[in-house]
RNA sequence: GCAGGGGUACCCGAGCGGUCAAAGGGGCCGGACUUAAGCUCCGGUGGCAAGGCCUUCGUGGGUUCAAAUCCCACCCCCUGCACCA
């Protein structure tokens, strides 16, 4: 069969297209499988990255459809967005064309690859059937109580125009374009996702997220559980409150720290002759924010505030200071320092000789030295505090005792803090759902009416570099409306919604994509998310963002009734990064663009190496998908990636390793030609390759499931091929076990290369399409083990043979010619199969084995004691450094032993192919003992292990 | 600093108490096929005096009859968070 990939797939897509084999319809009769891959942002042409992605999901929603579940696999675009945005004003054109235009770029390289969507469901979420839905629901949250509109401090990108949310500053930058952000108070929309910080924390544990997510999402919630404590100001009526989490330090606090921006500093030390000084650390920190602040706050710093405090169980007097590590926006701005007992506070006190006091028992014995230049912050007992009922506790029994002191008092309480904010929704960007909110000078913000949806962006607005802001604003149809509850004139909002929220329910429009009477029906989600989407597969860059919103929305969703589903996702599985070689300069740690290959480093001047890095536009290391579907076809790309390594794993673009599974393509479709020429000619081998086929899919079934592809692919396209072989050289060539086995074949290969795998299947007369075929799980018989076991026995028999001809071929002068194999007497087969048996039954070899042997008729009857007795514990207890045998042989060779004379009938029958495989001339087999012991190796004659002469 | 994941033969990578000198792939070497190269197939790929012995799975200790695998300490790499009280 010649092999032209481009017709060959061209025509199976058409064909699936048309039959609609991968429509998903809700189905009870059937469990179902929701496979799904986080939709891409349409940028333009497929990347390698997507193509990975999609493999994975690809092979896994079709081995789910061949193992008989309902798969729902769909495909949409996460479409509004920035870069759209910055593209129009490019080409002074509106981003709604510029989207549409990458998404059918994208779209039609998907279709190349082959991938099984279900298309029916596409959507892209800027269009208006989409966006609609996200204000609907909106409204619905504001009506929750979930959507709040304040003035807060928030993160502003200069460059982007526009606030961003918490988790979308990395480092203090911005995530897409790394200005650094700068705070402003602003006005702006938020959801309360705090409302749902401790059901989004503890339900991390009962779902299959990779750790590494699952840590960087506990992080980012950030509960602590500690406690709040008021510190009366001495002369004043204010009370600084501090958050901690070691309510039992309590009695070593020596002063306060404030950050400079904490409110009562001005009040605090204002006229006093401490006001420069704290003026001074406040403009500091504001104007470090502006470049390095990371670097340059390694070195803390503080000043006094000139007064006091008073520490509520002690009454004792502390100084008040105000520091550049105290963060503003975390717990109250404002700690209590207990330099015995903290880091920080230690190396703030030893730089202003404030006392270090200790008031905990360090149990861990550390020497003098090390307590001098660090605090101890284990737990141990209180001691020393002037309320005696304390001394004595430790660790968290000492910080409730402290929290109930001080509740009773009423000076503090129990508080648990966390990281996570609430959600900043809105973006003072164009290419966003419009927020539906109506500003009136009477009433205020009003909501839009659910009737009057939607908010239509207008598309009559052209976009130009040199235009500033947000267009919308400036838009005046859009703009002008009249208050839907006075009906005076008003305004309309102009802020766009985050992106993220439109990403936030995507998966559940999915399973009702077409539905124009709200976002999705109740029954659909709860069919096709029951327990979750089963699988979710993509990059681990949405860690948090993406994910901890689209929890937070399923959840609020559940609970405004929209569904009955908790978690979104059940299993998450991130795929690796995709490398490829970039130029490297060792000295220097860095990697450079692929255009300096071979040139020197442009900062040191060494010779550039090369090393590994992700593939990368900036290093232009990356690889064009279309020019490799081109050039080998789009299986060879999916078996490419998915053999290159496990879907979590990084990976390493090669040429010559994309060749060579090309290549290896071709050897399939080769080995698939070979039964159209077979006869009818049964054998022994026809057999052991219906037995293997069948072992080998319930092993790639098995890896499949795990979402182990790699190891998939391996059994399916390696393992299986090698079979094949193994089977040709063993003279094997009946056209009914080759087409059986070949049937079994085409569907191990239908998951990872499609398109090859349906036109094979087609060669040896499959009926109908593989893409809705069912596979039948084989069962593995008893004789299928002894079959497997026998093909083993005999390679192993062949591999020892040629190791040791090399070595008796070296002690002799002439070709050696002869073979002479020498099976283990009889007496020794019947031992160690009896050995065999009392194993399953728990026999206690080591206690009651010599006794079993001296009373066995083998042993009693033997002319040869000692050598029954030396077999005997060689299988069952072992010698030397060597366990037993029986605890060595695998289940297949116990089978084997089992059978009387079956090794020497294995032998007898394949004299000629070991004669062959070997380049000698004749083969002879005998059991030992019953004919010459050539070259003595009789005694070598064990169970399994037989001896081997060469003369 | 904290958290998560790693360090296995020339390279990639599986193994996670004994069946392990360690799967599979790539590369390299040899053989067969071929006029030849390529493709394909077969074999080799730690060392040696070879059915065995010795050395090896980041480094050093430990547990065990037995360690790549379990425990402890250390070193290095990746990823994320970072003066979070």
């Amino acid at each position: 069969m010649k092999y032209d990939h481009t017709e060959i797939e061209l025509r199976w897509q058409d064909t699936w297209d048309k039959k609609n084999v991968f429509l998903a319809e809700v189905d009870h009769s059937k469990p179902k499988f929701y496979c799904l891959e986080m939709f891409p942002y349409p940028s333009g042409n497929m990347h390698m990255g997507h193509v990975r992605n999609y493999s994975i999901g690809d092979a896994m929603a079709r081995f789910q459809r061949m193992m008989g579940k309902n798969v729902l696999y769909p495909m949409g675009y996460d479409s509004f967005g920035m870069p759209a945005e910055n593209a129009a004003k490019k080409e002074r054109g509106h981003p709604a064309d510029v989207t549409n235009r990458n998404i059918s770029s994208i779209m039609s390289d998907q279709k190349r690859m082959g991938y099984s969507y279900d298309w029916g469901r596409q959507f892209a979420t800027s269009e208006v059937d989409y966006y609609k839905w996200n204000q609907s629901m909106f409204l619905d949250l504001y009506e929750k109580g979930l959507v709040e509109r304040r003035s807060a401090p928030v993160n502003w990108c200069v460059d982007c125009d526009t606030v961003l949310a918490n988790e979308q500053v990395k480092n203090n930058r911005c995530w897409r374009c790394g200005l650094e952000v700068v705070q402003r108070d602003m006005s702006q929309w938020f959801l309360r996702m705090t409302q749902y910080s401790d059901e989004l924390l503890d339900s991390l544990d009962q779902i299959g997220f990779p750790e590494n997510v699952k840590a960087m999402q506990r992080n980012w919630i950030g509960r602590s559980k500690g406690a709040e404590i008021r510190f009366p100001v001495e002369g004043s009526n204010h009370e600084i409150a501090c958050f901690t989490t070691r309510p039992d330090t309590i009695f070593g606090v020596t002063f306060l720290t404030l950050s400079p921006e904490h409110e009562l500093c001005p009040i605090l030390c204002s006229g006093s002759s401490w006001e420069d000084g704290w003026l001074e650390l406040k403009d500091e920190c504001a104007k470090l924010s502006e470049f390095e602040r990371i670097n340059l706050l390694k070195e803390k710093k503080g000043v006094f505030l000139g007064r006091y405090a008073l520490n509520p169980l002690s009454g004792e007097r502390i100084p008040i200071y105000a520091g550049n590590f105290v963060v503003a926006g975390y717990g109250t701005g404002a700690v209590m320092a207990v330099p015995g007992h903290d880091q920080r506070d230690f190396e703030f006190a030893t730089k202003y000789g404030l006392e270090i006091r200790t008031v905990l028992e360090d149990g861990s014995n550390s020497n003098s030295e090390e307590s001098a230049s660090s605090a101890f912050t284990g737990y141990g007992p209180m001691f020393g505090s002037t309320r005696m009922e304390l001394d004595g506790l430790a660790g968290d029994e000492a910080k409730s005792a402290v929290i109930s002191l001080l509740e009773s008092e009423n000076s503090g309480s129990g508080k648990t803090q966390y990281r996570l904010r609430d959600w900043l929704l809105s973006r003072q960007r164009f290419w966003g759902t419009p927020i539906p909110m109506v500003h009136c000078s009477s009433c205020g913000t009003v909501p839009v009416p659910k009737e009057e949806l939607p908010v239509t962006l207008p598309l009559d607005l052209t976009f130009s570099e040199d235009q500033g802001g947000n267009p919308l604003a400036s838009h005046e149809k859009f703009c002008s409306v009249n208050c839907p509850k006075c009906g005076i004139e008003a305004t309309r909002e102009t802020d766009t919604m985050d992106t993220f929220y439109d990403s936030s329910w995507y998966f559940m429009r999915f399973c009702d994509a077409k539905n124009s009477e709200s976002p999705f029906s109740r029954q659909a989600v709860d069919y096709w998310m029951g327990d979750g989407v089963d699988l979710y597969i993509g990059g681990i860059e949405h860690a948090v963002m993406h994910l901890l919103y689209a929890r937070f929305f399923t959840k609020a969703t559940r609970d405004m009734g929209m569904n009955s589903v908790g978690e979104p996702f059940e299993r998450l599985v991130c795929q690796g990064m995709l490398n490829a070689p970039a130029p490297y300069c060792k000295s220097c740690n860095a990697e450079y663009h692929v255009d300096l290959d071979g040139q020197s480093c442009p900062s040191c001047g060494d010779v550039l190496g090369t090393r590994s890095a992700k593939m990368s536009k900036s290093l232009g290391n990356t690889v064009s998908p279309v020019e490799m579907i081109d050039r080998y076809g789009a299986d060879t790309v999916r078996l490419f990636i998915l053999f290159g390594a496990n879907p979590e794993a990084g990976m390493e673009w090669s040429d010559t390793a994309i060749d060579s599974n090309h290549r290896h393509l071709v050897s399939i479709i080769d080995a698939f030609q070979a039964p159209l020429s077979f006869g009818d000619s049964k054998q022994n081998i026809d057999n052991w390759l219906l037995a293997k086929g069948r072992y080998n899919m319930i092993r790639w079934m098995q890896s499949m499931e795990n979402v182990s592809l790699r190891e998939g692919v391996m059994i399916s396209h390696y393992e299986m091929l090698s079979d094949w072989q193994w089977y040709q050289r063993r003279g094997g060539s009946d056209r009914n076990a080759a087409l059986s086995y070949m049937s079994i074949w085409a569907q191990m290969i239908a998951p990872a290369t499609p398109h090859i795998a349906e036109e094979l299947w087609m060669s040896i007369g499959g009926k109908g399409m593989l893409a809705n075929k069912i596979a039948k799980p084989e069962e593995v018989t008893q004789d299928d083990k002894v079959l497997l076991a026998t093909e083993t026995y005999l390679k192993s028999v062949i591999d020892t043979s040629r190791n040791l001809l090399t070595l008796a071929q070296r002690h002799s002068d002439r070709p050696l010619e002869r073979m002479v194999i020498q099976t283990a007497p009889s007496w020794a087969q019947d031992l160690a199969s009896e050995a065999v048996s009392l194993s399953r039954v728990g026999f206690d070899f080591p206690n009651s084995g010599l006794d079993h042997i001296k009373s066995h008729p083998t042993f009693t009857t033997s002319e040869d004691k000692g050598k029954v007795m030396q077999t005997w514990s060689m299988i069952t207890t072992g010698a030397k450094k060597k366990r037993g045998k029986i605890q060595t042989w695998s289940e297949d060779e116990k089978a084997l032993i089992s059978i009387p004379e079956m090794e020497l009938s294995i032998l007898d029958a394949d004299r000629h192919f070991i004669a062959t495989s070997l380049g000698i001339k004749q083969v002879d087999v005998y059991e030992a003992g019953l004919g010459e012991d050539v070259g003595g190796k009789a005694r070598f004659a064990m169970p399994l292990e037989p001896g081997i002469a060469f003369v």
